[in-house]
DNA sequence: CATCTTAGCTAAAAAATTTAGACAATTAGC
DNA sequence: GCTAATTGTCTAAATTTTTTAGCTAAGATG
């Protein structure tokens, strides 16, 4: 697709409203899942260990209500994930009940995840050179924010009628 | 986040592939998995309903290659999704090896499905409501291509040593 | 026509998730 | 300061989903 200036912009926000909803979707779930698979894990412990990976340490409970998975299943994973030595649980020393989860930090993995990556960061930089840097601030901007309504809008579905 | 216009554009490409790869991941991932919810389905299901909706009747095979998914949890999911009434099974008329699977149609259900995705256009309308029509036209474009490139990249990491 | 390939399916096995609940540490109420 | 309620994490059994292996039918190949 290419930009079309002539076009309304309700028209082009409807469009947006599709992509984000429909192959967008499709596309990041494809791409983390290849991750997870090169990895040699699954989808789902990929979500735990690339949250801590952003975010820092972080207790059973907080990955639980980030990622929408059940506590019991959040436990399952995080045997897996520390079975494969790529967390560790520790006590958390102000809160007894509490553990912390840490991403164990390996510079071999952390070049492979580099290179992952890579590809994509190449593709979206020859994508984008053609763009302004006033429209790449744009984008930079809506996608930060996209993140928010999507955990946000998300968040309400769940709680509105949960029938 | 907000647009800053003094920031340099590699810095600017530097953020927007980590939010691509980190937190939007993450909230796309729940959004869907909210809708499956919704529905009463599990997020695969969903995932293939949604492209039966998007693009029309397809095969079990033209699902399979292009959600990742197994033909043999394709062949699952289609009972599922048939048993609660939401796709039909027909054999197609010009390959008798082959299956069309059509999404059912459903007044009620496509009313629904629409009001699930109307926050999320609110929310997108709010967003973009300041952006001119050059900024918003741009990232149009660019999530438009984004899908594709995620793709992709997603079938480059599968195809590269595969471990 | 014999063989190979493709499309879709099923059944058994493996893996992941949910449900239910145990247990210890903390907090709140009295 | 003691008791009850709550919170955080975990385990075990039951359920659900996915994988693996392999079958059958239809179409393509030579």
């Amino acid at each position: 697709m290419t930009v079309r200036p002539g076009q309304d912009a309700e028209q082009i926000r409807a469009q947006l409203g599709r992509q984000l909803g429909g192959r967008l979707g499709t596309g990041v779930v494809l791409f983390h899942a290849a991750i997870a698979e090169r990895l040699g894990i699954n989808v789902t412990d990929w979500r735990c260990l690339e949250l801590l990976l952003r975010t820092g340490p972080a207790n059973p409970t907080r990955l639980a209500r980030h990622t929408g998975i059940s506590s019991a299943a959040i436990a399952q994973i995080l045997g897996r994930l520390e079975r494969a030595g790529l967390v560790v649980r520790r006590p958390d020393p102000s809160d007894g009940r509490r553990t912390l989860v840490h991403a164990v930090s390996d510079p071999d993995r952390d070049r492979e995840l580099g290179e992952m990556f890579t590809g994509l960061h190449q593709r979206v930089a020859d994508l984008t050179s053609s763009f302004s840097d006033d429209q790449l601030a744009a984008i930079a901007a809506f996608t930060a924010d996209l993140a928010e309504i999507m955990e946000n809008e998300a968040a309400a579905l769940r709680r509105r009628q949960p029938d």
